[in-house]
DNA sequence: TTCTACCTAGTACTTTCGTACAAGGCACGG
DNA sequence: CCGTGCCTTGTACGAAAGTACTAGGTAGAA
């Protein structure tokens, strides 16, 4: 705790608004002087940045950005990457959100109007290896019993492969097979060999089923009246 | 508006929670005295109700009982009985949900909390053909421009004959055609032509897809911390 | 009655999906 | 080096899905 953060320390921005994403990247370098901090503004650039720096320890995830809808992102984030932990940021504060977010093994939500000081808070929190929510939500973090099917849906994706993960992104799109296998440049037969490994792993027996399952992890995005850009 | 209602004005309350149903129900009876008042505790419930009593002027519908996943009751309600108004009775009130419930053809929508002589001035508005909301929510009536693409799920999905509708749902739930016959009573290829059909409906090419879209009518349950029942 | 919409069902066919079993290449950690 | 997990592909097959066209029965509306 005297010593904040190690100096090796490093930290993704994930958020498509540019102006948001620059002020919350400055807000951590001030907060944070020692940590680095990198910039995405989107879920492939999030991948691509872990990809080349495994090492990132902590990723500030906005849920809806180009490539994510919802906690699908979370998800391959967590499947691809483990190690790394997630805090994430969203202009929705509803619990049901919250709380389906940290089932999917998110360690902070970060509503989008929080002060910069909290937001320092919240960082270190998470370095610390706590899980960090803001006060009104703390309540989230209890009904763990009461968790609805989040906990084993998360399970479950946790063991996809990256692999799999996309395949069962675009089967969830509709796609067929043959385009699947065209999109990430393989032989049909093997986008069926891991869709038959995906239905074994999500107790599913057939794509409709799956598609179904994943679509849960779509979050809409609330519409507010503000237009504050 | 000097004769709030016609003598044979009928109306349908449709609620799972025994104690919050006939509460509603004594509420509307001391509103509006002349009206007949039915009750029923599931979708399958309402959809008996109507067919027995096709002259059914109105519906409060909880957007959650069983068989009601979210939205996707209201759309099956409207696809069936067009002339019936739905006023949606829910304990959500976030504005999306309302504009979606609008989308679809429901004609008011009132939180659970709110007054009684609220609910009379609802129930009378819509009577007279008017849409009703409380008043926290009017502004979200106004953004039909910037509406999402339920207003064209809303137009397709109303296209959709009553037998087609049951095909879908089953469809989204991930069973065999030969399963969704089975449960219909009818021969398979029946099936394949009902689905041939919903897919030129709703401009889609697979089961996938149409599932996908249909999916989008669920709405979960937010959870509240009280446990009043 | 005639028209229309809906539900149903048929034949015949192609395409897509899904499974079973086997196996080579590759990267990584013990 | 060896084991392990992942990705890939193969063969072969059966099951399911989807299309095209036709058509009878029924019920309600014009």
């Amino acid at each position: 705790m005297s010593s904040p953060e190690p100096p090796g320390t490093s930290l993704l921005v994930a958020d498509d608004h540019p102006l948001y994403r620059s002020a919350l990247r400055r807000a951590v370098g001030d907060v944070l002087p020692d940590v680095i901090v990198r910039k995405a503004d989107s879920l492939p650039a999030v991948l691509a940045s872990l990809a080349a720096h495994p090492d990132t320890d902590l990723v500030l995830l906005d849920l809806h950005m180009p490539g994510n809808a919802g906690l699908a992102g979370l998800a391959a984030l967590r499947s691809l990457h483990p190690a790394t932990g997630v805090i994430i940021v969203s202009a929705t504060d509803d619990p049901l959100v919250v709380r389906r977010a940290l089932d999917h093994g998110a360690v902070g939500y970060l509503p989008k109007r929080c002060d910069i000081d909290v937001l320092g808070t919240a960082i270190r929190s998470v370095l610390a290896g706590q899980v960090w929510l803001p006060p009104g939500l703390r309540p989230a973090r209890r009904d763990e019993a009461a968790a609805g099917g989040d906990r084993a849906l998360a399970r479950a994706l946790a063991h996809l492969t990256p692999q799999q993960f996309k395949v069962l992104e675009l089967t969830a799109e509709g796609l067929l097979n043959k385009q699947i296998a065209d999109r990430l440049a393989i032989q049909e037969r093997t986008v069926k060999a891991h869709l038959t490994a995906i239905f074994e792993k999500l107790h599913v027996r057939n794509r409709t089923q799956a598609c179904t399952l994943f679509r849960q992890l779509l979050v809409r995005e609330p519409e507010y009246e503000d237009a504050c850009d």
